[in-house]
DNA sequence: TACTCCACTGAAAGCGCTGTCACCATTAAA
DNA sequence: TTTAATGGTGACAGCGCTTTCAGTGGAGTA
């Protein structure tokens, strides 16, 4: 059933080399040939065995693509980037997802088809010593998402949450004098929880606000979790005269859902801001002051960093940091919230 | 660098064949030379080239997901359970989208690498002659989802959306009194749109509501535009004491904003319900009582259907239908909404 | 003793492709 | 005229694996 290069060879009476020379544009081919060749092709709908091909060339074309389960707005927007950007340079994505809290078990099962994917792009949101054993073993191009893994040579797509967390941090400060700041970010071995909490310790400093270590919460990044945090403490955080600065916008609309079934209201009340300006961000009411986080371009990046490498293996480790950007609606208090 | 067979045959001094058979678990080998290769294997964490595997075997044990555009849960969710059923059987997972109002070429395109995915399930939410016609052309074990096409033998799986609308509909008329429901669709074309409003026109002729042309609109499935028409229409749709069927929870999210922008408050002016049960359901206020989808189960399923037609390619064709569930929150305004 | 049978193993033939090498005309250069 | 270069092509050796077929040696049977 499946037409072979012998069969277009014998259709255009010529060798498979030929076949194969057009096929693959190189040396010359007479333009007659070419034609006889070209035509066999289209009539027979030949297409090159993907196994054949990959077994010469060593090259699948396929890239895999790593992810921390698959849940939620964030890990659809990087499929969405990478899937995108890979058809145009010509691959094909391959997804797998894995536990979040993974022991390096899923990891490497994951992966355990190097030899078919060409490159992967890994997204680790918990890294430790068994993640990081897994990842030396790889051994083909290699990108690490939204972490860098010390002692591994990789390139590594980032998000500057830092200067993210640095604006909208002081816009609370600054423009909307909070004097008290609040965070509830996710498990504490979360690597963007990590981030962003020792920015916002920074910034605190800097400003010198008081942090104790009430003021500093650990939930999972659900909306469920902060609301029953938020209902046990808005009115002492309200009293406090405290602003909520949330790791994420599903932890943000929980508080001011919490903050609302207190009978407290955003902002004035009880300012909040978010993070990742996901979908929720402009549904809650009020709406959310957020950070901007370039999903989809992370996605993008990745295969980018990932297509160069298999070009040139020998090019150092790259270190990539995508930008944020401060998005002002109204949750934060701001006097003049810039509409977005 | 790469480890093969004969490598391991070398280490364990027996033959490949005998290394091959090992690896396949079939006919007799020994205790002992199995252990040997067994240890041989392990000791050079040899892995069978999937290339050469694949080259015999004609299989690659990749399955291809076609999406039209990877926006939205909807999208996420059916990868999430097309990947984590496919990880259970043993397969890997393979990504496309193509945009949404696809002619047949980046279906085609998308689906140009036969003979790498063993199977293909493809979602259209546009089905139209170049898409058909493009199907057929496929000859590897194909499931459709979401969308039966006709004239084209294959499995298919649909969610019973004919269902859900009636007991949405049937609720709206029934528990809340409704004696006027306006639908907002998606496009005219849209396979989803046309079944939604197929059973919208069914159940209002059964409940002897009178549907004009000015009672039915088309829109795109975004909030926007839902929240544009809203703007324009809100008042006269609650004068008539009309409800709201949009065909998916983000317009009816952004008719209820519209219709709060106008000083009317659902469900009491303007009752609305939604469908598809996602994230923003529960986001609005009041929160929409919406038709749940089974978004995930329909990646699972059609996951489950690619395999066994793959074992058993003489099966005939099967038409896999999902239950919906009715959800009743409180933008219906009915008397004893059920918290969910 | 001669034969069959059986458990086990190796040699070798491809699977469909790419890439090297040799080859054959021509034509240009010596 | 001989030699070399050049455009164009085919033969063929693998790539790493599975699978068929043909042993091999020892046990069982006549």
């Amino acid at each position: 059933m499946p037409v072979s290069i012998q069969d277009v060879a014998d259709r255009a009476n010529v060798s498979i080399s030929t076949v194969s020379r057009v096929l693959n544009r190189r040396n010359i081919v007479n333009q007659e040939t070419r034609k006889r060749v070209e035509s066999a092709i289209s009539d027979l709908g030949y297409s090159p065995n993907v196994f054949a091909r990959g077994l010469m060339l060593r090259k699948s074309h396929i890239l895999g693509l790593v992810l921390p389960d698959l849940h939620g707005e964030f890990y659809s927007e990087v499929i969405r980037g990478a899937n995108l950007r890979a058809r145009e340079l010509g691959y094909n994505l391959m997804i797998s997802s894995i536990v979040a809290k993974d022991d390096g078990s899923e990891l490497m099962a994951a992966v355990g088809d190097h030899g078919l994917v060409d490159g992967l792009a890994v997204m680790i949101s918990e890294v430790n010593a068994r993640t990081r054993a897994t990842l030396e073993k790889i051994k083909i191009p290699l990108v690490v998402l939204d972490g860098d893994v010390d002692g591994v040579k990789h390139d590594s797509v980032v998000i500057d949450q830092r200067t993210g967390v640095v604006a909208l941090l002081r816009h609370l400060i600054e423009d909307c004098q909070a004097r008290r700041i609040v965070f509830v970010g996710g498990l504490e071995t979360n690597i963007d929880t990590i981030e962003r909490l020792d920015a916002y310790r920074e910034v605190t400093a800097d400003a010198g606000i008081e942090v104790t270590a009430s003021d500093v919460h650990h939930l999972d990044y659900q909306y469920d979790t902060a609301f029953e945090l938020g209902v046990k403490k808005v009115r002492e955080w309200a009293r406090r005269r405290a602003a909520v600065f949330a790791a994420n916008d599903e932890m943000a609309a929980g508080i001011i859902d919490a903050a609302l079934a207190a009978g407290l209201s955003t902002p004035d009340d009880l300012p909040v801001v978010g993070f990742d300006d996901t979908r929720v961000a402009t549904m809650t009411r009020p709406r959310l002051t957020t950070v901007r986080v370039p999903m989809s371009s992370m996605g993008a990046a990745a295969i980018d960093l990932l297509c160069q490498r298999i070009e040139n293996p020998k090019r150092p480790a790259v270190k990539l940091s995508l930008e944020t950007e401060l998005v002002v609606r109204e949750s934060c208090g701001a006097p003049s919230a810039i509409t977005s």
